[in-house]
DNA sequence: CGAATACATTCGAGAAATTGAATATGTTAT
DNA sequence: ATAACATATTCAATTTCTCGAATGTATTCG
């Protein structure tokens, strides 16, 4: 059955730390690799590896906005069975095991999308003389 | 941070094609190893193995009753994120693919679960002369 | 055009998962 | 105790995953 083998494959793609982070992370809305990359601090080809097995896996789609490359999660139940996921295995050590909320480590990303306002576009000072 | 340790641990667990089948079977409650071997059509061993890898995960229980060793799934919400898995990655392919349920290929079993009044116990037709 | 930026891909060695075969464990009946 | 039964574990060979290093591609700016 095809239908295992997506599901399969769909498992697979959830079954990493470093994917899982990323996927967290996707759940403030659409993130570009930089700011993956300033958040969780891996390089920049090992998030980029990463984010290519949950982009086959279906998980995730990318959108190209100029030099960026902006990542969304596809169908929003993914965040729901992550969730279910915790709750499940929280249970499994006790009857009164509630989580917090994870926070999300925030940490200074240079690119538009953190800083959509800062220095919008190089202000060139001198006078141009030539066009 | 130990719990995405589990997290992983528990989606690697579903991660492989005859885990998955072994717990659409078990949607239909505790079921002993035997009746999965007859109905998976796998070794015995194989399916046992799959078995330690789910209890290891968190995701089955083991209960022996004299010969048997029945498993069940000890959180139902497990079900649940199979279901939203199978839908998630059901709409990717289009916005009408509404998949039939998937039929359980019932098959010969001998064991007790299966036949509880075939032979409750073998009788005994000699004559217990001492005691 | 060329340089800089953001991101992707390929390659390879080490680590881990898979699975068949053989063997071991625990339970019940005799 | 021994045999029969249901299930578990160990071992090893093969395949697959992981992840660092190097390199490639697409876009924008000048």
């Amino acid at each position: 059955m095809e239908d295992l083998r997506k599901q399969v494959q769909f498992f697979k793609a959830l079954a990493h730390p470093a994917r899982l982070e990323i996927l967290e992370i996707l759940r403030e809305g659409e993130q570009c690799v930089c700011h993956l990359e300033a958040i969780l601090g891996y390089r920049q080809a090992y998030i980029s590896q990463q984010l290519t097995m949950l982009r086959e896996a279906g998980i995730v789609q990318d959108r190209r906005d100029g030099w960026n490359i902006y990542y969304r999660v596809v169908e929003l139940q993914v965040f729901a069975i992550l969730d279910t996921a915790r709750q499940a295995l929280g249970s499994t050590s006790g009857p009164f095991s509630r989580k917090a909320p994870r926070k999300v480590v925030r940490s200074h990303c240079t690119c538009p999308k953190c800083n959509p306002l800062d220095f919008p576009r190089e202000v060139n000072h001198s006078i141009d003389v030539m066009t």
